[in-house]
DNA sequence: CCTGCTGTGTAGTATGTAGGACACATGACG
DNA sequence: CGTCATGTGTCCTACATACTACACAGCAGG
């Protein structure tokens, strides 16, 4: 299992080889936090930052926020909300496609998105 | 927007004027806390407590536990886990039926549950 | 009446979360 | 060869979370 901070730090080093502006400092500055600090979350020496972070680091490093999310062990809050929403309903749709394969969720996904309701 | 003591509340005094066992000092017994701090609980004087607490809660008081973390403004942990297993699916497929009416997405619970994967 | 259960007020604690401030050694490079 | 940027170590802090402990007034029944 590959944590959080290894990710950050694989993918920062990489836009690095090709644009200079992508330093710890320089990231950690347009991202918002101390560099002291972005330091900690790529050696995993501290837990993962708040969403809020890991947005802006998504956002930085062209990552897809909800992967970064859960590999920060979180999950997007706005999902959180959608369940929260109508908890029975999407408790059970989630329990049940825990063992689907991604093609038979994905159908799922694009029967729904078709408007076949 | 009715909060969570509340709904604690009224629930366990619809069951004592049953069965005595459900007074508040009896319920916090049998669910592992303080009798002053459920008493918190229920009038909202403190935000609602951890998924476990919520739980038996839920158990003792015969509620839906999705249900009532929902109001607890929670979502229950293996639902976190599944999503964080596949986050993109997942992400994917909630946005997409965070507007869908409950029949549509009832819909495709049974057919996953009826096995046309 | 007095024993015992009822709910509740006040105070305090432990742990987790989410970082900031500052100093420092190292290496690049102009 | 001196300057500047690089990553990192240490220390500290503010706030939230999730409760416990203890005391106390009210009332209910035997």
């Amino acid at each position: 299992m590959t944590h959080f901070g290894a990710v950050v730090r694989e993918e920062r080093e990489r836009l690095r080889r090709r644009d200079r502006r992508f330093s710890l400092r320089q990231v950690a500055l347009r991202v918002g936090v101390e560099p002291a600090y972005l330091s900690k979350i790529e050696r995993g020496r501290v837990p993962p930052p708040s969403e809020a972070v890991t947005r802006r680091l998504a956002q930085e490093l062209g990552q897809n926020p909800d992967v970064l999310l859960a590999l920060a062990g979180k999950v997007s809050g706005d999902l959180l909300a959608i369940i929260r929403a109508r908890p029975r309903l999407f408790a059970e749709l989630l329990r049940q496609l825990e063992e689907a394969p991604d093609h038979a969720v994905l159908r799922v996904v694009r029967e729904v998105r078709d408007g076949e309701w």
